[in-house]
DNA sequence: TCGTGCTTCAAACGTATGTTTCAAACAGAC
DNA sequence: GTCTGTTTGAAACATACGTTTGAAGCACGA
């Protein structure tokens, strides 16, 4: 067996296991199973479960910050002096995940639904993880998203960002899922890509809607307070 | 102590800690000792953990639904013969959400959050009890949406509803730590009803994009296969 | 060939969980 | 007051968890 192998096989069963489950609904019998270690394993080469959380993110992470930086800066020079539009930051980011190279075909998909758990799951270890390794493309692109929305006020634009995340994780999330109800449904099979695509002209709208404006039942509209 | 003013103190406190720190991260004990009743309590009143998940859930959501059939039959009763429109379904939705009669203060947000928590956590046996016992007004509303977004093709609606139910589950389970971060930020306050008001534009909006197309990063358009 | 450092393994540790038990306390009817 | 069915109480149950231990296995340079 190589050197360590090991680790990744316990990578992969946890990334895999955590996506579908949860993290405390994921125990390290289950990983160690999966994977077929031993169970001390997990502790031996990561110290802790906490520790191996952070490690599955920083695997597809860094270098997907890497990529991302890439892709904003080639697009930052294409455009100029004028900052890039919403949908070409959307899509900067979107290619940027699909091309990432793949461990297998369910990647970015399993990826996208531990980001979302990483959101919603109260686990204040991981954002805090997340928080300090990440921050700068982060910011970035919210920096990219303000300066394609000059139109929105700040608390606008930080509730649509929250609405595009939530989209986008939740939808990633349970791609598989989705893409097999409507397959049954339909016989229409979807690739991730086509998802992306379906996706980024919605967040767009959505981004651009034209005012946050209360639209009663009547149809008369109400400015928010 | 009243008949059984054990079984609703159960109930509040379970409600407020669920919402706080998700299911499995929630004991008995900690619901027990928020609750003031003996740890014995949960089992004999409710039968189990699960059992007393699903009363959380059945105590908001039956009246709830009671609620949401009546304000769907006032819409299209006003509505006549032609459809409710797109924006008049999905403020019917967040009226009724937010009109509920409430325990407390945080009784919209706490609830919010539980239903963003039942779809993002792979809780298998709530996620059944949920479609059992209302799948007839989630039905009746996807049946309006559909009525109201006839330029749609089936495919394209099948997803813009999962992008909507994405953002909408997503921003609802996390909508407190939000909420405080903004608070934090900027020092704005925000209500789960001007929240709701935000979201209604944004997904109208997305739901009623132009068109399902690929905007390449050089602006090109492509549409999709 | 023998050591040495890293890795694996089976077993155990202590703790926390959901659930059960059974006696005590209680309420209401007679 | 006494009986009866319901509710509470303290304690224990079995199980599962994350983690630790110490011996066995292994690769590889001296």
């Amino acid at each position: 067996m190589a050197q360590s192998d090991t680790v990744d096989r316990i990578l992969d069963a946890a990334e895999e296991l955590f996506a579908e489950r949860g993290f405390s609904e994921t125990s390290l019998r289950m990983i160690t199973s999966k994977a077929k270690v031993n169970l001390a394993a997990v502790n031996y080469h990561f110290g802790s479960k906490n520790a191996l959380i952070h490690a599955v993110f920083a695997r597809f992470l860094t270098p997907f910050s890497a990529t991302l930086e890439k892709a904003f800066d080639e697009l930052e020079e294409r455009c100029g002096d004028q900052p890039p539009t919403l949908n070409q930051t959307l899509w900067a980011l979107t290619e940027s995940a699909v091309r990432m190279p793949q461990r297998n075909e369910k990647g970015i998909s399993i990826f996208m639904r531990l980001l979302g758990l990483a959101y919603t799951q109260s686990q204040g270890h991981l954002r805090k993880f997340l928080e300090q390794e990440y921050s700068e493309p982060f910011s970035r692109f919210m920096r990219l998203l303000k300066a394609a929305t000059p139109q929105l006020s700040a608390v606008d634009r930080y509730w649509r960002i929250q609405f595009m995340l939530g989209a986008t994780a939740f939808t990633m999330s349970s791609s598989d899922a989705l893409r097999d109800i409507l397959q049954n449904k339909t016989g229409v099979e979807t690739s991730v890509q086509e998802i992306a695509a379906r996706l980024v002209p919605f967040l767009a709208a959505g981004m651009q809607a034209e005012d946050t404006l209360l639209v009663s039942p009547a149809g008369s509209k109400v400015p928010v307070a």
